[in-house]
DNA sequence: TAGAGGAGAATGAACGTTCACTCCTGCAAG
DNA sequence: CTTGCAGGAGTGAACGTTCATTCTCCTCTA
């Protein structure tokens, strides 16, 4: 397989067709998995020819890398806006796990784009990227974690621990909300917030 | 495309070859996904002919169908054994769960199969049936959940949140625990199954 | 008219599935 | 016992389809 550099200039990058590519891969992605989309599918949604796609993305396998970053992009900086330093850590995270959840559920093409990215092999080896290290930005609830222990409010656990008992059962709850099997209202949703809280508190 | 019955009759499905056939699907599956475990490769590493596994199974999708079934009827079955039911909801609630993660640990094929299997298009109606109740077998987990909360020691949530609260976490661990990417000494697994229960219990 | 941007037909690789064939076993006739 | 035969088991080359990627030609615009 050559490796050959992309023909287009950074200044180039943000045009509305490669939005549009963008927008259609996830619509598509999001709704069939990637096997339900494929480029000629893509290319059709957006408006373009198949061939137009390969002059703003080298690949198939660029194009989800540079849809993932957005959107990961996207979810961090949500996140990370409206935290109160000065609250208890309870409180603080109380509130982000509200933010996460209310995010994931609003934007559910978003979510289901990052669901079928991180259990496919592009995700497993992002996934070994983030805990072995070689990424180090701490994000927000990592660090609010650490601080717990440190605070002796939170279990003295490894922190993926920690990151286990809080994303996944979110993640899993706002899947089956999002497939339509279950109907998360506000008073479920705060009381498994609740209870996430309830798992890793001292 | 055609719809035609399989030619086997019943009393032939156990042989040897079958099995030879589900269990090369099993590793490939596993280790590699649905896309690592083309037809050609299973049919060389079960050491026959590619045309053989269709005297078997009608298609792949029926061969992978089949090999889930085998899996969950041999956890089913682990999960099953030894629970005594004299005992409290909390104690039967800690041996349930180390039980399940002592069996995902000691059997990292059987896991990462499950899981490619889940988070697939099988998966997914899998899951909509069982949610939306046409597969009405509660199963063990289900009816502690049940017990528990008209018991009062559980808190008064749909037994999906509970389920969502014990089962998506270590599944999220043991999944990282096989890939390598953390190291589960029964300490920290000890800690984790009780950090569930303070999540569930009232 | 030159040149970039775009379209979609062409290409080749990979895959699931089929099918014409061989091989093997058991058995009945001679 | 030998021979011939029937048919199930097994094979793998070949087929048709699907897909990502490339190529060629068209269409604007400057």
């Amino acid at each position: 397989m050559n490796v050959h550099s992309c023909k287009l200039r950074d200044g180039m990058k943000r045009t509305a067709k490669r939005d549009d590519i963008i927008k259609a891969s996830l619509d598509l992605i999001a709704e069939h998995g990637f096997h339900g989309a494929p480029i000629a599918l893509i290319a059709e949604k957006a408006g373009v020819g198949a061939g137009t796609i390969y002059r703003y993305f080298d690949s198939k396998d660029v194009l989800i890398a540079e849809l993932y970053r957005e959107l990961e992009e996207e979810i961090v900086s949500t996140l990370q806006e409206g935290c109160q330093e000065e609250k208890s850590v309870r409180d603080r995270y109380i509130f982000m796990c509200r933010k996460l959840l209310e995010y994931l559920i609003t934007h559910p093409l978003n979510f289901r784009f990052m669901e079928q990215y991180f259990n496919s092999p592009y995700g497993i080896s992002l996934r070994r990227d983030k805990i072995i290290g070689k990424r180090d930005e701490r994000n927000a609830f990592e660090r609010l974690f650490e601080e717990g222990i440190s605070r002796q409010v939170l279990k003295d656990l490894p922190v993926y621990v920690l990151a286990a008992l809080t994303f996944s059962p979110i993640v899993s709850l706002v899947r089956d909300h999002t497939l339509g099997l279950i109907n998360l209202d506000g008073d479920v949703i705060a009381k498994s917030i609740d209870a996430c809280w309830d798992g890793i508190k001292r």
